[in-house]
DNA sequence: ATGCACCCTGTAGCAACTACAGGGTCAAGC
DNA sequence: GCTTGACCCTGTAGTTGCTACAGGGTGCAT
């Protein structure tokens, strides 16, 4: 298949795709005699695998070493199991740093009654951390 | 004073103070005999203001139009609250988001038996898609 | 006078794309 | 057989919010 018609089934920007082979993630892959990119089943699976780790938000180098590893069937799980629990944790540990923002900007807005920005409760709190029930 | 002390008090990078000025966060302050940039009081607040904002996740747009606003005390401060209470959505919308990533992840990882990457779960899961229990 | 901390400008790099500009290819319809 | 339009190509530059130099000047103490 043609490069956009890869773009369609995986659902990603033909850009995109292009940029993952410029980066090495996905390899060259053969070419028509009009020089357009021929892709088939390996490729797809590939970038789908490449998407689905990108949606659950590992960055390409962590994505690189698990195609690695995916490449070399012989090798050992456990580092594929480190990369995604080291990753969950950064998840959890910006859900709860997200938490406190929350927290905080829901003190912050809401103070409004209508006046004119000297006055802004909202443009107070913004200037000054001191109040701020956390660190952030 | 100099932008390595204002550095220091707020807590700010002198690269990134610099990077404010250049791009009109903050204004061009005076300078000294030796072309030393030279730093008053108002400096230092409107720096933590924009610090305080850059933490609490704001962009460098939405903190153009707050302090557009302070800038200006007689014009209506709900357009400060209509900036904050839209940004506040948006991080609630981040943490539902990540929450939905932080389950997803947490059904993928710890399935390692210490096999080959052969048949690892991890990298089966990160490769199909169908299984998730929610779009993200 | 020489070492060191500090300051200056200007440019390039980071992640992970996205958006052109400026061209080539191919099938369908007139 | 010629045009139209959809598709493809390469290469480069832009995005956000900084950060990191390179290559130089300044100010003060020893």
């Amino acid at each position: 298949m043609k490069i956009g018609e890869l773009s369609r089934v995986t659902g990603t920007n033909i850009e995109t795709i292009r940029y993952y082979e410029r980066i090495g993630l996905l390899p060259a892959p053969d070419r028509t005699a009009a020089n357009y990119r021929s892709y088939g089943d390996a490729h797809r699976s590939r970038l789908s695998f490449v998407r689905h780790s990108r949606e659950l938000g590992f960055t390409i180098e962590e994505i690189r070493s698990l195609l690695d590893l995916s490449d070399d069937p012989a090798r050992d799980c456990g580092e594929a199991d480190r990369i995604a629990t080291a990753h969950l944790e950064q998840v959890e540990a910006k859900i709860a740093q997200l938490g406190l923002l929350r927290d905080e900007l829901t003190r912050i807005v809401g103070r409004c009654r209508g006046g004119v920005a000297a006055d802004c409760r909202v443009i107070e709190a913004l200037g000054d951390h001191s109040r701020c029930g956390s660190q952030h």
